[in-house]
DNA sequence: GGGAATACATTTGTATACTAATGAAAAGTG
DNA sequence: CACTTTTCATTAGTATACAAATGTATTCCC
């Protein structure tokens, strides 16, 4: 009888340590899988520019009209505190600029300049490199699939 | 003649801002789909344990014998640099304890005190919940599907 | 045995990312 | 119109995450 005790066979619950795979964990495996494709990023990328600032610059220079901060930062998922920083970043190394607005003077108008336009065109082909290189394991088919239910998770 | 200029479907290469869909990029899917699971995290986690901290702690749980800093970290995936600010904080709140190795000296040894343990044994339930909380839009079969996908792209 | 290469740990610097608190401006409501 | 709520932006604090530089200890290998 004492031996089920450290059975893990026993616990139907699943909640036995033994039973519990790290690597198998939705959550691990999303941090690894996104660590893997940061890096491949970072070595392709033009100029440094970091993921986060590729989505907030390309959102900016897709979008018809000048944004407010928080506007811009909802679109690509990144809080008030977030998007601060990546504008700041973003502004210091001159590819966007940022205005008062004079009608609503709560906010700040961000507006890609011409340099940061022309990074996002010449970064295009990049990301075509970067999601190959990303997607490299996976076939034509599975691609799909993960994009999908990726999505369904967001 | 002039209008093939602007006609992205003229653009064979496929680097035309027109056609390029941050939403669907595995980058972006990727931190999106981890943003909520770690949000569902935060919600549910025992003892404000982070989702690093939960994964540093639980190797030391599971692993028969205690650990150099770096070899932990290698374990779940961290570099020097974040592993030792993950210890630091694990040691500070008496999950784990380090000291120095006896037979190599530049190493310390890592091992998860008792209330480290029993934290863990605690969060196992909490972590079929997290599961469950972050796999609810998808069928067994996907959940199956994207954790094999998403370990192909690691 | 001794020099080169490697491994361990730390520190500094930069970049996300979120919480919570604050203050100012705009919107909504009775 | 006055009051409440919401929105916008900022700041401070905490926690990953990685690169690069440093110093110490160990291992490799001739």
């Amino acid at each position: 009888m004492d031996d089920m005790k450290h059975d893990p066979s026993n616990d139907s619950s699943g909640d036995a340590i033994e039973a519990y795979v790290l690597d198998e964990q939705i959550g691990y495996a999303l941090r690894k899988a996104n660590q893997r494709h940061m890096t491949i990023f970072g070595e392709k990328m033009l100029d440094g520019l970091t993921p986060t600032q590729f989505s907030a610059l390309f959102r900016l220079v897709e979008s018809p009209g000048p944004q407010s901060q928080n506007a811009l930062g909802r679109s690509v998922a990144m809080d008030a505190a977030t998007i601060k920083g990546v504008v700041n970043r973003l502004e210091a190394r001159g590819l966007v600029m940022s205005r008062k607005d004079e009608v609503d003077r709560r906010r700040y108008v961000i507006e890609a300049t011409a340099k940061g336009r022309e990074l996002i065109k010449a970064a295009m082909p990049v990301m075509a490199e970067i999601t190959e290189a990303t997607m490299a394991p996976l076939t034509i088919a599975e691609r799909r699939t993960i994009l999908r239910l990726l999505a369904k998770l967001s």
